[in-house]
DNA sequence: TAGTGGTCTAGACCACTTA
DNA sequence: AAGTGGTCTAGACCACTAG
């Protein structure tokens, strides 16, 4: 019945569900948006009391893979990207403040990957990746210009949808055309100084400080999806984290 | 959150247990290593049944507040600075990797506080801020340039102690010397280039980018102890999330 | 050995959602 | 009204720590 490795006899019972459970979301069979079964099923297919049952949809429901919902169910959390860098670039609108970047493909094609790019998502030698130029717009303004490269094995049927056609958000994008769901992501910020294509694809003067966001995504079954690079003017750039 | 007020009767009992636990954490009766009640205890003092201790520990555990240890008790946390921004300055060594920096005091003064100063310690008119210049080196290069501000009401004995006798580590040092002792902070993380001053206190070329934190840190009662500014080489920052 | 937290059970009742 | 998750209880037994 365990897919693969059956978790330690020896661990609690709670643990071992939450094993099982962590399992049945990564290998997509619990689909995101979907209650999964109701504590009282689940604790009689286990022969499991209920406050067992609880206590494993409890740490998952603190890891953010579960939303409980009371009267409706327990359900497969998709995951949310409000925590990225992205939502740290200050879009001063001037007028409304919180405006929604709009986004443009401005090329994709077939390639073979940069050695970093071929590291980050773990190809095989020889294996070609799609990659796609983008940029994120307010107000007509460039704010942030990607590269996003994702393996060909997976996202060849990119390249038949044209280049307007993409929509604003990728994620579903990817789900909707290539069936590949993003589940996790990993990002890192670092600092560099603009060079001339930068410079001119933000539309600020080469030397001025850029934010540089380079993340690697992840799939439920943890094989790396996309690589992306994100550069915006580090002006108006602010982060925040809290410390305990 | 709740600052003195007696939690809702309407709340759960084990939520009402969690806020005057809370309570008892902020308000210093219980201190950090210190071991609380046992949960027995919690359950006959309050009248509930250990189950219900159980789940109101449990909250405090995953919002940090506590640790358990099974066998020996449950322990009020001393915040821990390791998730900081300061640890993702890469000290590039050249040998070891991961050096400690060595922090100097500069020099330390009773000021009247700037106006940014002034809101973020949330003083009262008039009142003044004890102000420490300092700097974090690694094998005698400047890494770090800080400005600290507190509140002189709490901090000034700190006025008595000559800047070399300050140790590496300002926290233990405020609750050794002012018994102030602090609970968790926010830092907030910009970029900016480098002006004159910036540029000669780190060592650098003015106009190269410099990532900005600033730290606003309180106590246990939540009351602002210290306003910090740090300035350092954007060169060799990196800062990771994960995001789910 | 005594005392702590950790696991697990079984069942009662409440609050909310859906139909 | 039926079914879901939410709260609370009471008690048994296990695992670890300290004296």
């Amino acid at each position: 019945m365990s897919a693969f490795a059956s978790s330690d006899d020896r661990l609690p019972l709670y643990q071992r569900l939450r094993d099982q459970m962590h399992e049945k979301i990564a290998s997509g069979e619990w689909r995101p948006d979907e209650p999964i079964p109701t504590e009282t099923e689940l604790a009689q297919t286990h022969a499991i009391a209920v406050g067992t049952v609880r206590k494993a949809v409890d740490t998952l429901v603190a890891e953010g893979l579960l939303n409980r919902s009371q009267g409706r169910g327990t359900f497969v959390r998709r995951p949310q990207f409000d925590g990225s860098f992205f939502r740290f670039f200050r879009q001063v609108t001037a007028a409304g403040e919180h405006k929604v970047p709009e986004s443009r493909i401005l090329s994709h094609s077939l390639e073979a990957p940069p050695a970093a790019v071929r590291k980050a998502l773990a190809l095989e030698p020889g294996e070609a990746v799609v990659w796609l130029e983008r940029v994120r717009m307010v107000n007509g303004h460039r704010v942030v210009r990607e590269d996003i490269w994702l393996p060909a094995s997976k996202f060849k049927k990119l390249l038949d949808v044209s280049p307007g056609a993409f929509g604003n958000l990728l994620y579903p994008f990817y789900e909707e055309i290539c069936g590949q769901a993003v589940a996790s992501a990993t990002e890192n910020l670092t600092v560099e100084t603009a060079d001339a294509n930068t410079a001119r694809a933000l539309g600020i003067e080469p030397g001025l400080p850029v934010v540089v966001i380079e993340r690697t995504a992840l799939g439920y079954n943890r094989a790396p999806l996309e690589y992306r690079v994100s550069r915006g003017a580090a002006e108006g750039f602010r982060y925040q984290i809290d410390i305990f």
